[in-house]
RNA sequence: GCCCUCAUAGCUCAGUGGUAGAGCACUUCCAUGGUAAGGAAGGGGUCAUCGGUUCAAAUCCGAUUGAGGGCUCCA
């Protein structure tokens, strides 16, 4: 996505200036490492990557030398030249490349395309660029291990990763996009605005501080009152089952393994990786009615999960966690107008932030369960539903999951990163796992459909993922502290305490500074902590019962009334307004997701 | 779980065989200062943990734990 929004050229050519890149860094490799084992090295959202088997592992502090042969080769304006071979050739000329016979023996046709630039000759279905030179404007990020073809049991591979833009102007602001992006890592700004931390007595937890436990609930209590606005029910489960209602879920037998599992009095017990299962139990707790559908409940559950150690990272893959998890319980008839609902929902919630979002659609894939006709008649709600909404939305055939379809929604930051956070999926398993029924209008026995929704997906991701967006600089409303008093010398203290009490009691969270320090100094922490109003209170403000306002967005902003600036930011919160400076780039850095393989499989 | 890298004061980091340093933060004192850091003094570290090599280890080696970048996974 970022690529077609870059200026000067078309996706594919910036395909062919990548592809060849890597070609060039394996030409290099090669030169350093003779006996180096090329595996594949296919174009990627944003750069590039080639996968070697060589003989010791290589670092950053080789990326000098690497690039400057790159440099050599990309100067001497090297031409890519295709050829057809027929199989045996290439197996002879590959003898001594066990992962290029590899992908020979896979290729159907009588004849292999091989591309030869330079030094180089490689089995490659292409395109590239005419020659080398177009290459010029790349940089090598770094080195990580990759399984060969993707398969745990396969060797270890050791992958280079680089980036490559037509221009140079592009490529700099591509690495001025990563530099940003690392600034406003969201560990980094937790750490610095006391928002939260890890400990190894907890390894892959998140330890709120009050900072950013303060913001976490503000944007808990929004999705309570929005969800109560639209008449959801809260409950509260425990996060502790006996493994039977996993059993009947159906979690047990595919999920064990993430599952924290522990031995109580010579049963098994294990905490609860989502939400479903103990909400099914509620919908059971009383015989239920159609008059009762749809049935809305939300339960912020504290969700584990048995991560592998080296998939933890930051707040954003976690052990722990809690979702805006709700389940609703309705009739196929209902689908359409709840989507909508859904979609309101969502769109305001993103439009908060300032945040775009783009829409897919997973159909019934091969091994679905339950009835054709209402997965069609689903399919056809949802399908429905997003085009009242006037959302533009790509159908994914085929990739629903085995219980129903669904609908995820892809966030997009300021940096263009994309973000897989809200989905909507139907299912018609569970509730008949669950043998859940309400009474219909005629009397009768009926089965419920279940739809899972999640808005933030995971808080604590949704969190990093907002403060990272954000940089850190919370609107008025979510802001740990919303107001710093600060007193010019300790003879105003009374008074900034007068003032914060107004702005307490219009339930605004104020602070007052009253260390003995210069005001310079205070008001260069509160710019540090990005606190967005700071209220200096000297002698003629304590005279006139005034403030002299500085805002963290509009700095200095002269002298006002008490109340006028307690009214100002009640509105703010009242309205949660976006009160901040978001700058959308308009080059998309790496996020998550396209890690690139279905590219991988199009070009080795 | 697998590959690579990393771990020194609360934070950011210097210190590559000879008994541990800086800046910020913290404490005390001076200064009461009008919009992003006033001055002085002081306290604080079994150099992640365990083991090995060495006369001597923060420094070299191994293991463990945790973190970072990836791979796999992500209901």
């Amino acid at each position: 996505m970022a690529d077609t929004q870059s200026q000067s050229n078309n996706p594919d050519e910036l395909y062919r200036i990548r592809h060849s890149a890597a070609h060039i860094m394996a030409a290099a490799i090669l030169e350093m490492f003779p006996d180096a084992k090329l595996a594949i090295g296919p174009p990627i959202k944003d750069g590039f990557y080639y996968d070697f088997d060589l003989p010791r592992p290589i670092s950053t502090d080789d990326f000098g030398q690497l690039e400057g042969r790159m440099t050599q080769l990309i100067k001497q304006d090297v031409p890519f030249e295709h050829e057809e071979w027929p199989k045996a050739k290439a197996r002879e000329f590959f003898k001594d490349q066990p992962y290029k016979l590899e992908l020979i023996e896979g290729i159907e046709d009588e004849t292999v395309s091989i591309y030869k630039s330079g030094p180089l000759v490689d089995l490659c279905a292409g395109p590239h660029v005419e020659s080398s030179s177009a290459c010029e404007n790349f940089k090598l990020l770094k080195v990580a291990g990759a399984y060969w073809r993707g398969d745990e049991n396969k060797p270890m591979l050791q992958r280079i990763y680089g980036t490559a833009w037509s221009t140079k102007k592009e490529l700099k602001h591509y690495l001025h996009t990563l530099e940003e992006a690392k600034r406003r890592d969201h560990r980094k700004m937790g750490k610095q605005l006391e928002l939260f931390g890890f400990h190894e007595m907890s390894p892959g937890s998140i330890f709120w501080k009050p900072r950013g436990w303060t913001a976490y609930r503000q944007l808990k209590n929004y999705f309570r009152e929005i969800e109560a606005e639209q008449g959801y029910e809260e409950i509260c489960n425990p996060s502790f089952y006996h493994e039977d209602l996993f059993e009947q879920s159906g979690h047990l037998e595919h999920y064990k393994d993430s599952m924290f599992t522990m031995d109580v009095h010579g049963q098994t017990y294990c905490l609860k990786p989502m939400n479903c299962p103990d909400t099914m139990l509620y919908f059971k707790s009383k015989k239920r009615s159609y008059r009762e559908l749809p049935l809305r409940v939300a339960e912020f559950g504290h969700l584990h999960r048995n991560e592998l150690p080296g998939a933890l990272g930051g707040a954003t893959r976690v052990r722990q966690f809690v979702q805006d998890d709700a389940h609703i319980f309705l009739t196929k008839e209902q689908i359409f107008d709840e989507i909508g609902m859904l979609l309101e929902m969502i769109d305001a919630t993103y439009g908060l932030f300032g945040m775009e979002y783009e829409v897919e659609i997973s159909t019934r894939p091969d091994d679905f369960m339950g009835a054709v006709e209402l997965w069609d008649e689903a399919e056809e709600g949802l399908k429905e539903a997003m085009k009242e909404a006037g959302k533009p939305f790509t159908i994914n055939e085929g990739d629903g999951a085995f219980y129903g379809p669904k609908i995820d929604f892809q966030v997009l930051d300021c940096l263009g990163r994309s973000w897989q956070c809200a989905t909507i999926q139907l299912d018609f398993q569970l509730p008949l796992r669950f043998e859940l029924g309400y009474t219909g209008a005629d009397n009768e026995e009926k089965t419920p459909i279940v739809i899972h929704r999640a808005i933030a997906g995971s808080l604590e991701r949704f969190f990093a993922i907002l403060v990272e967006h954000l940089a850190g600089v919370f609107p008025t409303w979510m802001a740990p502290v919303q107001a710093m008093v600060v007193p010019i010398t300790d003879e105003q203290n009374d008074y900034a305490w007068d003032v914060a009490d107004t702005f307490k009691k219009a339930g605004i969270r104020v602070e007052v500074d009253q260390r003995s320090e210069k005001m310079g100094y205070k008001i260069h922490e509160a710019e540090t902590r990005k606190i967005p109003y700071m209220l200096v209170v000297g002698g003629r403000e304590e005279e006139a019962g005034t403030v002299a306002l500085r805002t963290y967005r509009e700095g200095r902003r002269g002298t006002v009334p008490v109340e006028e600036v307690r009214d100002e930011i009640v509105d703010l919160i009242k309205n949660r307004t976006l009160d901040v400076d978001v700058e959308i780039s308009a080059l998309a850095t790496q996020g998550e997701g396209d890690t690139g393989k279905d590219m991988a499989e199009r070009g080795y």
